[in-house]
DNA sequence: TGTAGCGTGCTACATTTGTAGCGCGTGCTT
DNA sequence: AAGCACGCGCTACAAATGTAGCACGCTACA
């Protein structure tokens, strides 16, 4: 589980699922504090001994992954908040993202309801 | 930011929201594995310290509750999972939550197309 | 061809976390 | 009043985290 992860590591496997595979450099470019090279790489190894993420030294030095499929990941993120903080009620938590009109266009509301009719095909 | 609390801390303050204001012993209960009442409240002092709970002395010993508002952990956790995993797009995210099936019933379903009714006349 | 620039790993170290033990005060209970 | 059960704070300490510095190898290129 991310959440198990301390603040630092947590922050790097985030921009990992944000931006994709990236460099030690890109990633410290992403992180909102700089911080050296080599602090990145240590906190990288750790992630890599924890199963966190994976690399595959291309040319340029080696890329960064995360090692658990973004659905996965997803899946479980969503799930905790959902349990945390909207007493396990999904449809709180959707209530909720739509209360956060500023991110959400009249198009997506479209896109929205078609979803739920389809969940409801989806069940019977 | 909840996301820059060590793993332990976090998931205490996460109990916090998820049950409401609590004392040490409902704590440790409500912890998936076991931990000293000692521990427990050594934790509690470094977030009341940090700012994340406070503390309100009742009968029986002390009560413990998150200093932030629900709604604002609500907002920002959200927000968090809405761009670390789904691009910053809320719609994803509520589609996501939709794929959940097992997590939500019909009546939901019917719930939500109200909300998104509601969220157009919102906007105009 | 030397020297400047990357990207790397390793080591070291300060700080923070995670956890337990101890001794105290309070209130019951016999 | 002695003994017990709680809940509390403090101290202590092992382990994990957060971070920097150093030396190395591989370009590129003046």
């Amino acid at each position: 589980m991310l959440s198990s992860l301390p603040p630092r590591e947590r922050e790097i496997v985030d921009i990992l699922y944000e931006r994709g595979a990236s460099t030690v450099t890109e990633i410290g470019d992403a992180l909102a504090d700089p911080l050296s090279g080599s602090a990145i790489r240590a906190m990288l190894k750790r992630l890599e001994t924890k199963g966190f993420v994976a690399r595959e030294g291309s040319e340029r030095g080696f890329v960064y992954a995360p090692s658990v499929s973004d659905k996965t990941a997803r899946k479980s993120a969503l799930s905790q908040v959902v349990r945390v903080f909207f007493n396990g009620s999904a449809t709180s938590a959707a209530a909720a993202l739509l209360g956060m009109q500023d991110e959400m266009t009249g198009d997506e509301l479209d896109e929205l309801e078609k979803m739920i009719a389809k969940a409801r095909e989806g069940r019977g």
